[in-house]
DNA sequence: AAAAAATAAATTGTATAAAATTTAATTTTC
DNA sequence: GAAAATTAAATTTTATACAATTTATTTTTT
């Protein structure tokens, strides 16, 4: 008889993985329905927050998100004016974001969302650092094998 | 001058969560194209796997999945031919989801995929059980914040 | 037992996501 | 320097996801 316990759901790490990451998107929104940002909206407006300019490439590589995903996504951050988009001249394969005056005031805003949403975590200091850092060695090594 | 440290994209816990899930997902793609199941068809197989019977309700409540996800997805599943739905017949509200033999005979070309997936994550024995602690103790944490 | 409340699925609308294709622009090669 | 290859976005298609509403059924209240 063959042994099927490596199918069981509780045996898999990466539907913990899968559910954590879509209960902890679902904890942030009414924070960020305050906001008017969905949890990658809030993700793109970060990178823009740190960096102010950045074509969609590098976002994408950043996020892990592709142009399929961002372009939409851009054109309603746009729409709501929080950034700019446009052709770079020295390369017009390159769309430039640009972070506008209301996107940057937004992170005023944003600032205490970070605080408001450790709570909910209800891990200590040290556990959530060796989570973070399980994380990113499990990324890497995903990067690593491509 | 405000601290705007703690909305920095390398200090967050959600998101390296968030792109780890979405990662893995990507690494199993190409095992589950060979039995032609996406990746959520396959968590709901493998808690047909374990069952063989239940409620859409039951099977979204163990995935943390609604029934607008699960309904289009479980019709798609039954026109494959791996499950059944029908209506109870003690309560009309319940809709039952059944294994079928050729669900049931998938589990065998399924078994050698949690193997190989394993390969590609990089963690010790250690690690992957920490790793699997720390994510259940931060689901059973938002589940009892509600 | 009829009205009200609760429950389970299904439906509708909005927003991701990723793969594959297309388009436009730039680099590389010969 | 023209053809070929590469690159960056955008578009298209398919599949989630979730919130909110609707429909059908069952349970609870009065």
């Amino acid at each position: 008889m063959k042994n099927f316990d490596s199918l069981k759901l509780d045996n898999q790490l990466c539907f913990p993985l899968y559910a954590c990451s879509k209960e902890i998107v679902r904890l942030y929104k009414p924070f960020l329905d305050e906001i008017d940002l969905t949890y990658t909206q809030y993700i793109v407006m970060m990178v823009m927050w740190e960096t102010g300019e950045i074509n969609v490439k590098s976002l994408g590589e950043r996020l892990y998100l592709d142009s399929g995903t961002l372009t939409p996504l851009l054109k309603k951050l746009e729409t709501k004016g929080y950034i700019s988009r446009q052709r770079s001249n020295e390369d017009e394969r390159n769309v430039i974001i640009k972070l506008t005056k209301d996107g940057e005031e937004l992170k005023n805003k944003a600032v205490c969302i970070p605080e408001k949403m450790m709570g909910c975590v209800h891990l200590t200091k040290e556990e959530a650092f060796e989570l973070y850092r399980l994380l990113h060695k499990v990324l890497n090594a995903i990067g690593e094998g491509e």
